[in-house]
DNA sequence: GTTGAAAAGTGCTGCGA
DNA sequence: TCGCAGCACTTTTCAAC
């Protein structure tokens, strides 16, 4: 009685299905995705359960619609990096500006890579002017602003 | 009786503090809410019930590791096209491949800017060279690969 | 507009197959 | 391991303030 779990650790195409239905909206019922799959409720929870506990599922959020919220523009901003050894001041000082919703440390042409959200242009240009260029070890940056947003959504697992 | 609602069409804190917890943890009970910010559960509802019907909630969405699901490898591309008037056609042809998970008609240098998700670096060239060369109107592609994502989060409202 | 409680539906747990 | 049934909880509604 060594072996205490060889529990599945793997993912089948149950686990995949029931996902891929909550990714879409968190809230349906349990229920209801037992019926459209033909099992038990009880089966559901049983397999969310292992989910979490293998750390697949890390939360849920309410999605808002930034637009509606008074927030209407999307920036990207490719960063350059006096050195590359300030990353780490750099992304502690980032956090603290709001208006960063995403920070990533890229190979490329840039050190690093954020997404930025704003309420007009006005609220843009404090950002970059104002927060962003106060940031200790940033050389320049170079802006991408987002026109249109095409296509927003989550990998599909199937 | 003309004026069919005059209803409150403004976001007031108390709407901002409800819409904050639950944009962390959609799954979070009403009545939780309700106790912390000392108003009854009805209140809750009846708020996001507004805020639904205004439509600045989209929905809620299950957040997964993507990398404990085999999806090791974000990287954010780039795209030139030949021409701007292939823009329409060409987000048609990229929402059908899945790993493109983002896709913005922006600024700058390049005509459209897109975020990918991918198993390894295998599937990445992949996508890279099958998939979204494959993709008419598209002359060329830069490649930025995310190498850690140090932030990832929603708008603060407040 | 808010409250508090009652009604309906959902999530959770233990037992049986 | 999966499915079923009972209990606890949440959501939703509604009358009253």
């Amino acid at each position: 009685m060594l072996k205490k779990e060889t529990q599945n650790l793997e993912i089948d195409n149950l686990d995949i299905q029931i996902l891929t239905q909550l990714m879409q909206d968190a809230t349906k019922p349990y229920t209801e995705i037992a019926k459209e799959l033909i099992i038990s409720g009880g089966t559901v929870h049983v397999r969310m359960k292992k989910l979490a506990d293998m750390g697949i599922i890390k939360g849920s959020h309410l999605i808002i619609d930034p637009k509606k919220a008074g927030y209407d523009i999307t920036a990207f901003l490719g960063i350059y990096l006096e050195k590359g050894s300030l990353y780490k001041d750099a992304v502690e000082q980032l956090s603290k500006i709001k208006e960063v919703v995403e920070l990533h440390y890229t190979t490329g042409s840039y050190s690093m890579f954020a997404k930025i959200t704003c309420r007009d242009t006005d609220h843009l240009r404090h950002v970059l002017n104002e927060e962003i260029q106060a940031v200790k070890g940033i050389q320049r940056t170079e802006t991408l602003i987002s026109l249109e947003e095409s296509i927003k959504r989550q990998i599909e697992l199937l």
